[in-house]
DNA sequence: GCCAACGTTGGC
DNA sequence: GCCAACGTTGGC
């Protein structure tokens, strides 16, 4: 089982929505090596879900691949702002998955806690200038996230 | 294949 | 709102 994180701004889909609505279809992402992600990504896997270009960042939750290589529906879709033209149903070019939600934590683990705890090398979403939204996250440095989003 | 211009992400 | 860091596009 492999571990990821998947970033997303709350103002377009946030763990509130995901808690919600149960699970839900990773769609929109239009990055090759996210996509590549994502199609790595297989049934049992965990997602900590990030808050992006909010206040303050951080991760904010945990969730779980259900259902893997499903072709994101909104390519084909003209009045998506995702729909790419350049795809067919024959072919698809964007893959994704559909998470389920498991538990939001009870406060955020920010960006800043993150960034006090753990080094760039250990996790690469905190490189400088990293804006890829689907990275895999190493079995031990996500044990030692779930631990620090359970401390009080 | 190179690379300048442009667009996007996302923290601050 | 700013801007660094990319990724993509398209002319050549």
């Amino acid at each position: 089982m492999r571990y990821w994180l998947l970033k997303s701004e709350p103002a377009v889909y946030s763990i509130d929505d995901l808690a919600r609505e149960k699970t839900a279809l990773w769609d929109g992402v239009r990055n090759y090596q996210a996509r590549n992600h994502l199609r790595a990504m297989q049934v049992g896997d965990l997602a900590f879900f990030y808050h992006s270009s909010t206040k303050p960042p951080g991760i904010v939750g945990l969730c779980q691949v259900v259902e893997v290589g499903l072709a994101d529906p909104t390519q084909f879709d003209p009045s998506s702002p995702y729909f790419d033209p350049r795809s067919n149903p024959q072919s698809p070019r964007w893959w994704t998955v559909r998470v389920a939600f498991i538990e939001k934590f009870q406060r955020p683990l920010t960006l800043h806690q993150l960034r006090a705890h753990f080094s760039p090398s250990e996790l690469p979403a905190l490189r400088r200038g990293n804006r890829l939204s689907v990275m895999p996250i190493e079995p031990e440095v996500a044990g030692q996230i779930e631990r620090l989003a359970r401390t009080p």
